[in-house]
DNA sequence: AGACACCATTAAATGACCGA
DNA sequence: TCGGTCATTTAATGGTGTCT
């Protein structure tokens, strides 16, 4: 009977052979290898076996990563970025409403980081809205006759948000730059602190890079491939990621319903870790603002719902920028969400039972 | 009250892209 | 190849709430 080599302990004599670790185990084994076993000893042993090597595998691969991260600490770190902090407002030249700049560009700036929240990830037309004139008496029923009332419907949105005092001072670039920092924070959380709770286990191996993203979600998001007569593209409204459950067509009693979207917009509102405060059992208590306190939101609206299929849809894509346009999927995602948004808000006005039923859940 | 933790915001840095 | 532009990422700051 060959000698049983403890793994645990150090070798005490120098006759025992020098190996350790889990190749001590599989030699154990190996050594077991007599031609007195029976087929079925044998049987059992190359299982064992099997699990050893199984489990040497792991250990080297985690050697192999342990051996990178030295490395990489062995690699001198880039000396630590000092810079220098100016306040805009202190900074900022004397201009005629110095008296309350400071205030007023902060509270305009707050109105655009809400409208990204909760009225639409993108202006229809950044050019044509700040040329527009606000139509006080804008008829929202008119909204989609043409691109012009839609633009004029989305420039009451953000004159709503805005401060009274401000709303002459819409065309400042405090809004724009407002709003593409949100829009920018806001997918740079879902790909990066909040992507945990936006994909099970699977799927969360597929996020590092572009390609493996379209491999493994693309037939998710509504891929659908070139023939002899039509380039590829992607499907607005029969994509399985936008429903709770999807049988191949479209269907409005289950569009917009899958918990995804829910759980994104509770990353945008309620931190980062949203989802998880959301669904547990004791009452949800954050130790810090948030969006949802922030910007004072009570409600569901049909435009945080398409931002949130909208994002959903980018999350999952190969698009490693959130633009108009994405920059591997071509998917326009601002036509997107007009698409979804005036699929809702339509079906809200002709009072709907699925925009109700959507709204409620 | 004061130490502490954490979030949102924003300036600064980075990197990719584009057109001249 | 160079400079400009834009989205992303990092780092600093301020504010708010918690805990003792």
């Amino acid at each position: 009977m060959p000698q049983r080599i403890d793994s645990e302990s150090e070798p005490t004599t120098p006759q025992r052979p020098r190996i350790q670790g889990p190749l001590a185990n599989i030699l154990n084994v190996f050594q077991e290898f007599t031609p007195s076993k029976t087929q079925r000893q044998m049987r059992g042993l190359r299982e064992e076996l099997q699990g050893l090597l199984n489990d040497a595998e792991d250990a080297f691969s985690a050697k192999d990563s342990e051996i990178a991260d030295l490395s990489n600490q062995v690699v001198p770190a880039r000396p630590r970025r000092r810079r220098k902090r100016f306040h805009r407002a202190d900074d900022a030249p004397a201009s005629l409403d110095s008296q309350n700049s400071e205030t007023l560009e902060d509270r305009t700036r707050k109105a655009g980081r809400h409208f990204i929240i909760d009225e639409g990830l993108f202006f229809i037309d950044e050019g044509a809205i700040w040329s527009l004139d606000v139509d006080d008496d804008f008829d929202y029923s008119t909204e989609f006759d043409s691109k012009s009332t839609r633009i004029q419907a989305q420039l009451q949105d953000v004159i709503r948000l805005l401060p009274d005092d401000a709303v002459s001072r819409r065309t400042e670039e405090w809004i724009g730059d407002a709003v593409r920092g949100q829009r920018s924070a806001t997918a740079y959380r879902l790909r990066r602190p909040s992507l945990k709770h936006l994909a099970d286990a699977t799927d969360l191996k597929h996020f590092t890079t572009s390609s493996d993203r379209f491999e493994n979600f693309k037939q998710r998001i509504g891929y659908v491939p070139a023939t002899d007569t039509a380039v590829l593209y992607y499907s607005a409204f029969k994509a399985p990621i936008l429903y709770d459950e999807f049988a191949g067509e479209i269907d409005v009693d289950h569009l917009f319903r899958n918990p995804l979207l829910l759980n994104i917009h509770a990353c945008i509102l309620r931190r980062a870790d949203g989802p998880t405060d959301l669904f547990k059992d004791n009452p949800y208590r954050p130790q810090a603002p948030y969006m949802e306190k922030i910007h004072n939101i009570t409600r569901t609206s049909t435009g945080a719902i398409a931002n949130a299929a909208v994002l959903a849809i980018w999350l999952y894509s190969a698009d490693t920028k959130f633009l108009e346009r994405g920059n591997e999927t071509n998917i326009n995602y601002r036509k997107r969400y007009r698409q979804y948004v005036e699929e809702l808000r339509k079906g809200l006005t002709a009072k709907k039972a699925w925009v109700d039923a959507l709204l409620n859940y």
